[in-house]
DNA sequence: TAACTGTATTATGTTATATAATACAGTTAA
DNA sequence: TTAACTGTATTATATAACATAATACAGTTA
């Protein structure tokens, strides 16, 4: 399913959440359709099912899955409105890291181009 | 000069060296001008003097600037090369971003736009 | 010499993160 | 009904990163 990187400085429990938040993003994991168990993810991944609840308490405050007790987490569908809300947050990123770019000199051009290469090159979907 | 933020989980150091790096890119602090001195910045921002020890060292580790002891520090030149490697670093950053926004569906023209934006935008020199 | 600088070390405290070990409750299929 | 799954919650423990505190030493400068 994924992986998560034990010695990296970010924490377990949020490359779970990014991960977890890109598949659904991506459809990979349906609306509705059923995530593995906490318990079973724990041992897949050797991390300690506290960790894993974590991450899962988090995506579901945040709107991406619903949980239901004795059956297991299922991912939500995701509404226009709060979409909308992940797209201004990647935008002001971008507005961030292009104000960055040309702190260094990078021309205008060049970045444009990256854009578009970039842009191509993303797994469609 | 510039304010650091304690109840960020971004570490005081780290935004020490963040802010720092970014008035020397930004030309604020000028080739050899020297820096104020770690106990003043220390007393200043209400900061330990080890932590601004700790930001100090990274920055000349980076090429940022250069210590004498006794004297102080110092904003290094920046040269052509190192340049490049910070560019590269906000070329990755922003191909990963614009991957981000293509998975939220955000049209390449919409990019675009805010690119060209942006950059207008962004404070000249 | 006094008052600055950088540098280094040791000790202490706090917080976030992660694990471990349980326990309890709801669901499901045999 | 029971066994084996699910989610949920709690308490305890360990660790690492971060920050502070308190010093000490060495180089520079007026």
């Amino acid at each position: 399913m994924f992986q998560v990187d034990i010695r990296s400085r970010i924490p377990i429990y949020e490359q779970m959440y990014e991960n977890i938040r890109r598949l659904i993003l991506e459809g990979h994991i349906k609306e509705d359709e059923q995530l593995p168990s906490i318990r079973e993810l724990a041992s897949l991944l050797t991390v300690n099912p506290n960790t894993i609840q974590k991450a899962f308490k988090q995506l579901e405050q945040d709107g991406y899955i619903y949980a239901l007790q004795g059956r297991g987490n299922f991912a939500k569908k995701l509404d226009v409105l709060y979409r909308n809300q992940e797209i201004e947050g990647v935008k002001k990123k971008l507005r961030e890291i292009i104000l960055e770019a040309k702190l260094l000199n990078v021309p205008i051009e060049s970045l444009m181009d990256l854009l578009k290469d970039a842009y191509k090159r993303g797994e469609s979907q």
